[in-house]
RNA sequence: GGCCCCGUAGUUCAAUGGAUAGAAUAGAAGUUUCCUAAACUUUAGAUGUAGGUUCGAUUCCUGCCGGGGCUACCA
C-alpha cells in the first residue's frame, strides 16, 4: 500500500467536510518535504484558496488540524507560508518497510493488460555499431524494462537496415578486393569485416572523383559518373531483381554482420524478441498510399506523384510516393506500422531513433492519426540528442567514429584497473575478477549514458564514469555490495530480520524509509515520461542515502540488539531496491566487489 | 529563409508552475587513518538576454543572442 493513498484520501475527505468540494485524486500533487522542515509529505495549499475561501496559511491549518484529528496515520504537521507539512506516525513507516520487505517485486505494477511495441537499435548491415548506438541501445533496452515494470506486456523488436546502396557498396568492395577473405580467415568479426570494405569502397571512390575532376568534370559529375557508384547502381538493380549471384553474397554477407551483431548485443546485454529487416518490407507500405487518396488524406499531383498536405500542422508537404510509382522511405514506415500492429495489437508504439529524424517520425504521426489508425494517439517517437566526446565530434568520413565493440572493451579494461588497485578482491578467482570487472565496466557505460535527459545532446566522458566516486554506477554498484555484506553478515550471526513495531525509528532510518516509499511513484513517472534518467537518479539517491544511515546506526551495533534488527531490516530493503532500480537500467548489481 | 531541440556553479548533470535553484567533480579550510571507501565536516561558486502571464517562473508566452538539427522524388 501506498503511503500517498493515505494522505490523498485524507486530504480529499478533508475538503468534502470542510469546504464541501469534491477535490480529483489528479488535482492532488503532494511533494517531498524540504528537508530544512519538519515532515516527509507536503501539500502546496496556495492553489485551494480560492475553494477554502480562506488564504494560504489558514487552509493549510485547517486541513492539518482535520487530518491530525480525523486520521490515525499523522502524527504532527506544521505549516510554511502555504505549504503543509506533514510527519507521518511510526506505524505508518514500519508497515511500509514490512510491505516492502513482504514484496517480491517491490515497485512492479500489476499487468495491466496493455500492449506496447519499442524498437531500438536500427542497425546498418554495412558497418559495425558505434558510441551513438550504445545510447539508443540502452535507452531502448531500460524504457522497455520501465514499461514491463509498469506492468505493459512489451515486445522489443529490432528492425535492420539490410538493404540499400550503401550495403551494395560494401558488397562491391569485397567483389573487387576482397580476395575471397572471411571473419575466420582475417581474424575479426564479421560486422567490422563488412565495415572494413564500406570504408575501402568511400577510398577507392574519391580516388575515381578525384581522377574525373583532373579530366575536367565538376565535383557533381564526376560523384555521379564514377565507375564504382554506377556498378553499385548496378548491382541495387540486379539485388532487386533477385539476381542469384548478387543475392547470393549478398547473404553470406547478411550472415557475417549478424554473427557480429549478436556478439555485440550480448555484451551490451541487450536482446529482441522479434528481427525485422527492411529487406522484407521495403515494398510495404503502396497499399496505404492508395487507402490515403480514397479518404482524401493523400493528394496526386499531374506528374502521378503522391503527397500528403501536412502545412496545417507545420509539417509542409510531403511526398509519400514517386511519379513513377515507386516508394519513398516514409511510404515503408507506414507500412510497417500495420504490420506491426498485426503482429502486436499494441495500445503504445515506441520508436527509439535520433532526434536527427524528429520531422520525419512528427510527419509519419500525423500522417497515421488522419488515416484514422487505432493506435495514432499511442506513437511515440523516443527522440534522443546526439553523443559528444570530450576529443570532439564523432564523423564516420574522418575515422573518428567510436566502435562500440572497442568502446566497450576499454571500458571494462579502465574499470579493471580502477577495481583491482581497491586489493579488496584478492580473495577472488581469475574468473570471478574478470566478470565483476565486466559488470563494472559495462555499468559504468550505461549509467552514464542513462542518467542524462535523453532528448539533451549529451558528452560522454569515459574516465569520469568509471570513476569510484561521484554519481556513477560504480558508485552504486559498490553500497549495493556493502549493503549484501551485512545483511550476509547478519545471518552468519543469526540476526533476525524482523521488524519489531514497538521499535522507535532513528531520524536517520525514517529519511531512508522516506526515500524508499517514493520508489513506485518514480518508475510510474519515469513511464510515463520514458525517462531512465529518473530512475538513475533514484538509485543514487538511495545509495548516498546508505552512506548517512550506515554511519548513524554503526554508533548502536554492539549495545542494541533491536536496532541491529532494523539496520538488517532496513538493509535488505535498500539492498533490493538498488538492485531493481539497477536492473530497470539493464545494469547487474555484484553482490560483493 | 521556415520549423524543431538545447543554453543552469570552472566542468558534467538535476529540479510534475512552489519554499533559500539541488548533486557530482574540480577549488579552499579543517578532522581522521575506525567502518569493505582518501573517508568525513565546513566553505565558495550558476538559471544567456529583454519583456510578459501570476500569489509565485529554470519551467509557460514573445523578441533577441549563442549551439545543434531538420527543411531530398536518400535511407
Amino acid at each position: 500500500m501506498d503511503i500517498s493513498i493515505h494522505i490523498k484520501t485524507g486530504i480529499q475527505q478533508a475538503f468534502q467536510a470542510l469546504y464541501n468540494h469534491d477535490l480529483s485524486n489528479d488535482s492532488i500533487a503532494l511533494q517531498p518535504t524540504r528537508k530544512e522542515f519538519k515532515g516527509s509529505h507536503t501539500f502546496v495549499t496556495f492553489p485551494f484558496a480560492r475553494v477554502s475561501k480562506k488564504n494560504p496559511v489558514q487552509t493549510a491549518e485547517d486541513l492539518g488540524n482535520f487530518l491530525l484529528t480525523k486520521t490515525d496515520w499523522l502524527k504532527d504537521f506544521n505549516v510554511v507560508k502555504g505549504f503543509l507539512n506533514l510527519e507521518l506516525a511510526d506505524k505508518v513507516w514500519l508497515e511500509t518497510l514490512e510491505n516492502i520487505l513482504n514484496s517480491d517485486n517491490y515497485g512492479h505494477a500489476e499487468p495491466n493488460g496493455e500492449k506496447v511495441m519499442v524498437e531500438y537499435s536500427s542497425p546498418n548491415t554495412n558497418k559495425p555499431l558505434h558510441l551513438g548506438h550504445l545510447r539508443n541501445n540502452f535507452l531502448g533496452f531500460s524504457i522497455s524494462r520501465i514499461l514491463e515494470a509498469n506492468g505493459y506486456e512489451v515486445m522489443k523488436v529490432n528492425l535492420v537496415n539490410d538493404r540499400g546502396i550503401h550495403i551494395c557498396k560494401s558488397m562491391l568492395a569485397y567483389q573487387k578486393f576482397g580476395e575471397g577473405e572471411t571473419p575466420e580467415s582475417a581474424n575479426i568479426k564479421g560486422d567490422h569485416l563488412i565495415g572494413k570494405y564500406y570504408v575501402i569502397f568511400d577510398k577507392e571512390y574519391k580516388k575515381e572523383i578525384a581522377e574525373l575532376v583532373e579530366k575536367g568534370q565538376t565535383e557533381e559529375e564526376a560523384k555521379k559518373n564514377a565507375p564504382l557508384i554506377l556498378e553499385a547502381q548496378a548491382m541495387l538493380k540486379k539485388w532487386e531483381e533477385g539476381d542469384e549471384k548478387v543475392v547470393g553474397l549478398w547473404k553470406q554477407m547478411n550472415d557475417w554482420v549478424y554473427e557480429g551483431f549478436d556478439q555485440t548485443y550480448r555484451q551490451m546485454g541487450v536482446s529482441f524478441d522479434k528481427m525485422y529487416k527492411e529487406s522484407n518490407t521495403y515494398l510495404l507500405g503502396k497499399d496505404i498510399v492508395d487507402e490515403g487518396l480514397e479518404k482524401g488524406v493523400f493528394y496526386k499531383k499531374d506528374d502521378n506523384s503522391v503527397w500528403a498536405d501536412l502545412s496545417a500542422e507545420k509539417l509542409d508537404h510531403k511526398l509519400v510516393l514517386r511519379g513513377n510509382g515507386t516508394s519513398v522511405y516514409i511510404t515503408q514506415d507506414m507500412g510497417t506500422c500495420d504490420m506491426k500492429y498485426e503482429d502486436l495489437p499494441f495500445t503504445k508504439s515506441v520508436y527509439v531513433v535520433g532526434n536527427e529524424q524528429d520531422h520525419h517520425f512528427n510527419v509519419l504521426f500525423s500522417i497515421m492519426k488522419k488515416l484514422g489508425r487505432p493506435y495514432g494517439e499511442g506513437l511515440y517517437h523516443l527522440s534522443y540528442g546526439m553523443v559528444d566526446l570530450p576529443s570532439g565530434k564523432m564523423k564516420s568520413r574522418e575515422g573518428t567514429v567510436v566502435d562500440a565493440d572497442d568502446l566497450m572493451d576499454e571500458m571494462i579494461e579502465t574499470a579493471a584497473a580502477r577495481v583491482a588497485e581497491k586489493e579488496k578482491i584478492a580473495e577472488f578467482s581469475e574468473e570471478e575478477k574478470n566478470e565483476l570487472f565486466k559488470i563494472n565496466g559495462l555499468g559504468a557505460l550505461k549509467y552514464f549514458l542513462l542518467k542524462v535527459d535523453p532528448k539533451r545532446r549529451m558528452l560522454f566522458n569515459p574516465e569520469e564514469s568509471v570513476e569510484l566516486n561521484g554519481h556513477t554506477a560504480i558508485f552504486i554498484q559498490y553500497t549495493h555490495a556493502r549493503a549484501s555484506a551485512i545483511v550476509r553478515r547478519a545471518k552468519e550471526l543469526d540476526a533476525n530480520a524482523v521488524i519489531s513495531t514497538s521499535l522507535v525509528l532513528e531520524p536517520a532510518e525514517s529519511e531512508l524509509i522516506g526515500l524508499l516509499y517514493e520508489y513506485p511513484e518514480k518508475i510510474q513517472l519515469a513511464a510515463k515520461e520514458y525517462s531512465p534518467a529518473i530512475i538513475a537518479q533514484y538509485a543514487y539517491d538511495l545509495a548516498k542515502s546508505y552512506n548517512r544511515f550506515y554511519h548513524e546506526v554503526k554508533i548502536f551495533d554492539e549495545e542494541d540488539e533491536q536496532k541491529v534488527s532494523m539496520r538488517v531490516a532496513l538493509t535488505t530493503t535498500l539492498k533490493s531496491t538498488i538492485k531493481s532500480a539497477l536492473g530497470l537500467l539493464g545494469i547487474d548489481a555484484p553482490e560483493r566487489m
